[in-house]
DNA sequence: TCTGGGGTCCTAGGACCC
DNA sequence: TCTGGGGTCCTAGGACCC
């Protein structure tokens, strides 16, 4: 058995927490660059706000309906979910942490009544960290996945679903006919593995329920789509075939990109960006202790404008790898370089970190071109950098290339509406008043 | 005027090996 | 006319997830 436990439309709730006076009111979180509606609260997801949604669609939305719109604070809210994983896995002996919100904890060997335990959990989550939660619970992670949607919708939509559905779902608990009618009010789409396209697909051979779904021969699946999509068939007809991932394997690739506030045309502002975007990087690298050995640079303008397109990326290779930021940025600049053109009004751009190695696996040279000292007193000043930063804050130390502004009146990020980091900055918590 | 930022896995096809 | 049977590795592209 597993359960899926998922923070209530995770970012809103997490706002709600110190904003209690956006209870009840259509809010939405926008993405970085205040760009796109990417949390939405039930009010605001009655107005008819979609995931994803462009800001300047909806904000007359503000004034006609009321409607609050906040900028990301994802200090904030990876901070909450830390919060919010530690008394979830108190639910059963494994946890997997599959995204920001939600978690797979695995009942292998749970004793007692499985309902009660969640319910408990679900209380106490609500009550120390002030999330609501949905849980879900299924002998499948796709079913629990399953269950986890239909405790929400059941919630959401009061009246039309059992009430016993509502916010924690055994599907193990129902009898088949229970489960049947249940998976004929389901789209096949709202399966977890099921896309856009794919579900156009089916609809398309009149499969329009996971009930029709799972009625397909297994052979038609897998012939149509292949192994993914038939393993997430074979889930949900109850037989387990993805496993929990409770340690989970280090990230093959390493990213940072950003959209820019506003168009950038000039190198020297691009190179700040794309310096900053590599310090961060490097940062996340040297916290999975890994190296890399190829950076790729890219830049863009946006897709969604007229005038001259752009769209250029390249793989800078290193002599050996390495985790330090200075080697890094030069490879990132040195390739930045080589495919920047002006005349250009670029949105975008963004670095990756390939070819990742552990650092205990890294192979011995036998000429060197530079001192073996000298390759460790660098990684000692990356020790001594991440620590000053770790304590002092992000960008207490920083490489002259990435400017002292964060590129504010050029490529910097657009947000408007942040909220204080409640939880994380000593002159940032909330004070309350008598 | 204004459209996010991360990731994963699988497959097909080509180059190459003996 | 007629052309084997195994493999590996790499890349690009397409699907999916939140």
């Amino acid at each position: 058995m597993y359960a899926l436990v998922d923070g209530n439309n995770f970012y809103v709730s997490c706002e709600r927490v110190f904003r209690p006076s956006l209870n009840g009111r259509p809010v939405v979180v926008l993405s970085n660059n205040d760009g796109c509606a990417i949390a939405r609260s039930n009010e605001a997801k009655a107005l008819g706000i979609t995931m994803g949604e462009p800001w300047f669609k909806i904000r007359h939305l503000e004034e006609q309906a009321g409607l609050v719109a906040l900028s990301a604070n994802f200090t904030l809210y990876g901070d909450m979910s830390d919060r919010m994983m530690s008394l979830a896995a108190g639910l059963g002996p494994t946890q997997e942490i599959y995204s920001i919100d939600e978690s797979f904890i695995s009942l292998h060997g749970v004793r007692g009544d499985l309902m009660e335990r969640a319910w408990k959990i679900r209380a106490r989550i609500h009550q120390w960290i002030g999330i609501p939660c949905g849980i879900g619970l299924a002998p499948t992670k796709t079913l629990a996945k399953l269950a986890n949607h239909i405790a929400k919708t059941a919630e959401r939509k009061a009246g039309s679903y059992p009430s016993e559905l509502a916010t924690v779902c055994n599907l193990a608990s129902l009898s088949a006919a229970e489960l049947a009618v249940i998976l004929q009010a389901t789209e096949v789409g709202t399966v977890w593995g099921i896309g856009r396209q794919i579900a156009q697909q089916l609809q398309a051979m009149g499969v329009h329920t996971v009930h029709d779904f799972v009625a397909l021969p297994g052979d038609v699946v897998r012939g149509k789509w292949g192994v993914v999509l038939e393993r997430t068939w074979r889930e949900l007809r109850g037989e387990p075939c993805i496993e929990l991932a409770d340690n989970p394997p280090p990230k093959q690739q390493i990213a940072c990109t950003r959209s820019f506030g506003q168009p950038v045309s000039d190198l020297p502002p691009l190179q700040e960006a794309i310096s900053e975007f590599t310090t961060r990087a490097a940062e996340k690298l040297r916290r999975q202790k890994h190296r890399s050995g190829q950076v790729m640079v890219f830049a863009r303008t946006s897709p969604f404008r007229d005038g001259p397109r752009f769209s250029k990326s390249v793989v800078v290779p290193l002599a050996r790898p390495s985790a330090d930021t200075t080697a890094l940025t030069a490879a990132a600049l040195k390739g930045l370089s080589s495919i920047y053109q002006p005349g250009y009004q670029l949105a975008k751009a963004g670095v990756m970190l390939l070819d990742l190695v552990p650092d205990s696996q890294v192979q011995c040279e036998l000429l060197w071109d530079e001192e073996p000292t000298e390759q460790r007193d660098r990684t000692r000043l990356m020790e001594a950098l991440d620590q000053v930063n770790g304590r002092f804050g992000k960008r207490t130390l920083l490489l002259g290339s990435s400017g002292m502004n964060q590129g504010a009146d050029t490529w910097g990020m657009k947000q408007v509406r942040r909220t204080p980091r409640y939880t994380t900055d000593w002159t940032e918590v909330p004070v309350a008043r008598a």
